[in-house]
DNA sequence: TTGCTCCTCACGTCACGTGAGGTGGC
DNA sequence: TTGCTCCTCACGTCACGTGAGGTGGC
């Protein structure tokens, strides 16, 4: 009854298999947070959350597993930094907060980059539903005519 | 100065490689229209145009090449209709009337199914570029915090 | 004890990438 | 003739899929 979930529950929450986060493990990706005491992998909410991310990144922006690898390990660097911040080791010298700076600065550069490539791949959806639409209403005009033939063919007797 | 291209012009205009498009070739996607006397592949704009549709499909919705043969050849089986259709070809019995409403149906069918899929996946974008929106929002308090600590580092007197 | 899931190799697959060695057109 | 692109194998790679054979918890 607890918050951690098997590797088959896990990967069933998240859309994918078992297979895939063991080879995510290999990568370095995605260590799950414990181990059962038979040597099981256990998932918590935060990897669960971390799988969400990959899945994203790799679906739909088709990022490789390397370039994912890259974003989450910032944003891994800026989590740790922020947990030291929280265990009130936040002793404020010029050094530090530049440090610190330079950090946030380089997730926010991810962040940025990732949006971009987010609104692209919104701008080449769109231009792609309008292409289906044209195509919808080629064959909607096309059925039209289609009926119509179908009604001379039932009533030869009008021409 | 003819309209078809060779394989690295093509290559060059679809944003893929041109081993790309032999593979594509040899799956039976995307026989190209011409070949040189020499024996090189020579792409038309209608090849083009398919280059483009097979992009669209893998990279946007993330279809594997069979489920795009599939796509791909029903709409083709629907463009030699229509083309025995202008060719003259129109002897309107109620067989082939039947016949072409069976096909048009087909390519509705497989229409409406990627259009379908086309909104998925600007649901998804919209939900992720809605987390990388608050994503950003938390990072720009961060930096404000930031540059606060940097002032109060900077002008300790005015404790 | 019986299933079911878990484990670690390890080979297979899909969609290409990348030379290897040779031919063709300005 | 010299580059450059083209050609056909054919092995390599990335992200897993899929058994093979064995262990662990309700």
């Amino acid at each position: 009854v607890s918050e951690h979930l098997t590797i088959g529950q896990a990967a069933e929450a998240a859309g994918v298999t078992p297979r895939t986060l063991r080879y995510w493990e290999q990568l370095g990706l995605l260590p799950p947070s414990h181990r059962s005491s038979g040597g099981s992998r256990r998932y918590g909410p935060d990897d669960l959350a971390r799988v969400e991310r990959v899945r994203q990144l790799q679906e739909l922006l088709g990022h490789d597993l390397q370039q994912i690898a890259d974003v989450l390990h910032a944003e891994d660097r800026l989590s740790e930094l922020r947990a030291a911040w929280f265990a009130g080791d936040d002793r404020e010298t010029a050094e530090e907060i530049a440090r610190r700076e330079r950090l946030l600065g380089e997730a926010v550069a991810i962040n940025d980059a990732v949006r971009a490539q987010v609104d692209a791949r919104r701008r080449a959806l769109d231009a792609f539903a309008a292409e289906l639409e044209e195509k919808a209403e080629r064959y909607r005009a096309e059925a039209r005519r289609l009926r119509a033939a179908r009604r001379r063919a039932a009533a030869p007797t009008a021409s």
